[in-house]
DNA sequence: TTAACCTGTATCTATTATTAATACAGGTTC
DNA sequence: GAACCTGTATTAATAATAGATACAGGTTAA
């Protein structure tokens, strides 16, 4: 299911989002923890959705649109390469001999349309802002001490 | 994400509760498409889940609840093994050097969690019955021969 | 009672998807 | 021009899933 590229777009798109100077592909690699080739190549996922820009040679990414207008939709769309979530699959070679394999199909098909709905239907809702707020409150909450600082300077 | 487990399970399962006589693990995979040793695997797991019976030596299965008291939130935490469904999974390695590093799980965490429970609440909302009944009415719908056979009996 | 089935289970081998690792062309900055 | 950078391709690990095979022991019926 394309694991950690949505939850690593997220935080990549924070990244970009928050950093007082602009960072580049080894520093986004070393925050959530991959390399810095993966990190470029899910960049270019979302450079190819409009959500970031970036210039060859000259380090960083911005944010192409405003975080509260970025639904975690297109993230998601963006990060994972499909225009829709499928949370289920069906099973592949259902025989067409018996009655039931020849009917399966659209009855699990319609219940996990059903659920994937319901999923988009929560991403839809939520905004990067959304994130950004959520991760401000729990630094808030946790009293970090980076926090502290950065909000001294 | 133990991909055709659940949609597998849900197959056996209107295999199960329709078959006019019990079916053997070899029947039941031809329909499905696989081989007998993982449908009996999977058997194994809807049984020591208390939704199917069966008996060492004596082909078929038998349902152990009604299927309109089985929710699909049942089949799948039976078939997957899992109490909740996950539709996404947070990257592993968030390093704690980086303040978004350090935050990012609360905040994925959450909104993962939001998606799951409207995926599980979906679920929670179809019954077995449920699934017999649209395979049913697309069976009417399609004109499928077998089901004017069955019905002409 | 023996042959032919069956389930339950273990084990080993593909297969597939995902990420890690490496490399390099070409742009940018100082 | 040296030291960075992005963008991209390629290859190698890794892990998850299902397929295949085997076999112990129960059941059924000739």
């Amino acid at each position: 299911m394309n694991d950690a590229r949505f939850s690593s777009a997220v935080h990549l798109l924070i990244l970009v989002s928050e950093a007082e100077s602009p960072m580049s592909s080894a520093q986004i690699a070393e925050s959530i923890g991959t390399n810095p080739s993966w990190v470029r190549k899910l960049a270019t996922s979302l450079r190819e959705a409009g959500i970031v820009t970036s210039h060859p040679g000259q380090a960083g990414f911005q944010l192409a649109v405003p975080a509260d207008e970025l639904s975690l939709l297109d993230v998601y769309q963006a990060s994972c390469g499909k225009e829709a979530v499928h949370v289920f699959e069906a099973h592949r070679n259902p025989s067409d001999v018996c009655i039931v394999g020849r009917h399966i199909r659209p009855v699990v098909g319609a219940l996990f349309a059903e659920v994937d709905e319901a999923a988009m239907r929560v991403l839809r809702g939520h905004t990067l802002a959304d994130c950004i707020a959520l991760l401000r409150e729990d630094v808030e909450k946790t009293g970090d001490s980076d926090a502290r600082e950065r909000r001294d300077k």
